[in-house]
RNA sequence: CGGGGUGUGGCGCAGUCUGGUAGCGCAUUCGACUGGGGGUCGAAAGGCCGGAAGUUCAAAUCUUCUCACCCCGACCA
């Protein structure tokens, strides 16, 4: 490709509203624009790219033995409603009529319509079991859409659904889905990790995220130093501690505490650490309010905490009114002592002895307090998020935190959707079975924005040569003034396009720092300069984006060193 | 949806408080010089100041309404 035939849209200067480096970078290498919130136009630098990852994901997806099909993205409400999403989704699901005020919505996943499909066309076990992908736009009406291509209202993925006669197939299918999940981000060339993940609202049991590591994740994971556990901090089981409960010495008594609430202030104000005192805090049950008890130095985990049958789902903090109605304090003086609700204690509260509390009244805190002579001694469960060094669940090391994007997630949805939408096939026996799914999604505009947080410096995007827009920059210097630059350039140029390699020739009259600044900021891998300074001596210059310095190269060798260098970064 | 903020040539911004001829940098076009790291000089094109209503002799500037976008919170590939 010829830059002057290209439209190569980079800025100098980084359009107001981008937050996050790939959003950035992605606007000032002309990648993308944007046309409203959360909406994006692909420019052909941005494309190229996206085509790339389509590609990849499609090839391993094939290998895997999936079939690609393509759905609508507009859907029908019955199909939502049968399986009774069209209530549940809220308003992230993009709603609307037809001109025969039929109801209509923007398909945000398609779990409803392939279902759908399937419940016609597979009858048999024999046709099972089978797995069907698209790569295809989704519509989500984020309340906030953010980070560019991050985090779009319209995006692309890559979504596939498995359908089996039990759950041992299943089983496989989902085992050979992590396995092809893993093959496609290698082939990306990005650094990512599997994970235990929850299943959200899409229900079903088993599941795993797969996250690209970089320090802007949004994600946090846990994984085990030295053995194979990871998981997402929302899942990661926090063990309780080991060895006995220390013995009461200090009898409860009622401190004075005027104006402290936070923890910080009381264990300052105290003189005791954090994790002396317990946090008492009042969220929403099915009856009423329940008070949940942690040590003062651990978060509260929302999603694990909200999956205990009398919290409310999604996880709900008592109102300030209720909470005066009830205990007769502000939040920060509660305790669970003499607390008229239903108490859960975390395992690293329930460890402690001689703790400091909210005494339920406004200016008070107890000390010396103790589970079952203070107050009653209750079973402790699991409600706080792990922090690094804590024990890994599967007493393999301890864990450590790493940030993470998430590109792709699998779920064993089970038998959700097809038991709601009556998805059946004959065995054997000629019995009716109810199909078992699995549904495995990759975020594939998403990977794109990962990428680039994965891999960039000071001058712009550094590309894994897998999905680089172009593979080599070609940068003659001056040669509308020198015709054997000129010529070099464009012998060597047909030399490589006719290898099939993806050569951006910048044939444009720009001054050479221009060229340079260009092909670091669209982040092409590798890069050939032709100059009147290096004809003379018979050698054309060679830098990888990622090289500290530039090398020169016989021109006789050129073509051979290019093959050479492109195997060596090919997997 | 709650809280905060911004809308002025394609992009980044000043001007608004204190009403009086719409500006700067980058980008674009033309010319000259320059030619291995976003170069210099000169010339040009491009904006009814988000929209509507109002106050006023006069509104980018004041008032009211409205729309869009961005940031912080709950969702997710």
């Amino acid at each position: 490709m010829r830059v002057s035939r290209f439209l190569l849209a980079t800025l100098k200067e980084t359009p107001s509203d981008a937050e996050i480096i790939s959003h950035k970078l992605m606007l000032r290498a002309g990648m993308i624009r944007k046309l409203a919130a959360g909406l994006y136009t692909w420019l052909p630098l941005g494309l190229r790219v996206l085509h790339k990852v389509e590609n990849i994901v499609r090839e391993e997806m094939d290998n895997a033995g999936a079939q690609e099909v393509l759905m609508p993205t507009v859907q029908p409400a019955e199909l939502w409603q049968e399986s009774g999403r069209w209530d549940k989704y809220g308003h992230e699901l993009l709603r609307f009529e037809d001109r025969h005020a039929r109801e209509f919505c923007l398909g945000p996943t398609h779990e409803e319509i392939i279902t759908h499909l399937i419940r016609h066309d597979i009858r048999s076990y024999k046709q099972l079991p089978a797995n069907f992908y698209q790569i295809q736009t989704k519509f989500r009406d984020e309340i906030r859409p953010r980070f560019g291509i991050m985090r779009s209202r319209e995006f692309l993925m890559k979504d596939a659904y498995s359908f089996h006669l039990d759950q041992s197939s299943l089983q496989k299918t989902y085992d050979l889905m992590f396995e092809t999940y893993s093959k496609i981000f290698k082939r990306l060339g990005l650094k990512f990790r599997a994970v235990l993940a929850d299943t959200g609202n899409i229900g079903g049991n088993g599941s795993h995220e797969f996250h690209v590591l970089a320090d802007s994740g949004e994600d946090a994971i846990a994984y085990s130093t030295t053995g194979d556990y990871a998981a997402n901090v929302e899942m990661a089981q926090a063990l309780a501690p080991n060895g006995e409960r220390p013995q009461a010495t200090a009898p409860m008594t009622v401190v004075e505490t005027p104006n402290q609430h936070t923890i910080d202030e009381i264990s300052q104000f105290l003189k005791v650490k954090p994790s002396q005192c317990v946090k008492t805090l009042l969220v929403k049950g099915k009856n009423g309010l329940v008070a949940l008890v942690l040590r003062g130095d651990h978060t509260l985990n929302a999603i694990k905490t909200a999956k205990y049958p009398d919290i409310s789902s999604p996880l709900t903090f008592a109102d300030p009114e209720e909470i005066r109605e009830l205990v007769g304090c502000e939040i920060g003086s509660i305790g669970p002592v003499n607390l008229n609700v239903p108490i859960l204690v975390d395992h690293g509260a329930a460890h402690l002895a001689d703790f400091i509390c909210g005494a339920n009244k406004e200016g008070q805190h107890l000390s010396g307090v103790n589970w079952g002579r203070d107050l009653p001694e209750s079973q402790s469960v699991d409600l706080r998020n792990v922090e690094t060094g804590d024990p890994s669940p599967d007493g393999n090391g301890v864990l450590g935190i790493a940030r993470g994007i998430e590109v792709g997630h699998i779920f064993q949805l089970g038998k959700t959707y097809s038991q709601a939408m009556q998805a059946l096939v004959l065995d054997e026996q000629g019995h009716s079975v109810i199909l078992t799914m699995g549904c495995y999604g990759i975020g594939v505009s998403r990977i794109v924005a990962a990428a680039i947080e994965q891999n960039h410096d000071k001058s712009g995007i550094i590309w894994p040569q897998n999905i680089a827009p172009f593979t080599i920059a070609l940068l003659p210097m001056n040669m509308h003034k020198s015709q054997r630059v000129r010529e070099v350039a464009e012998d060597l140029y047909n030399t490589l396009q006719a290898m099939d390699i993806e050569v951006l020739f910048d044939d444009r009259k720009e001054r050479p720092g221009v060229m340079f600044a260009n092909a670091e900021l669209i982040g092409i891998p590798h890069r050939l300069v032709i100059g009147e300074r290096g004809l003379d001596k018979g050698e054309i210059e060679y830098k990888g984006r990622r090289d500290q310095s530039a090398q020169s190269v016989p021109m006789d060798n050129v073509v051979e060193f290019i093959k050479e260098r492109l195997e060596m970064n090919a997997l």
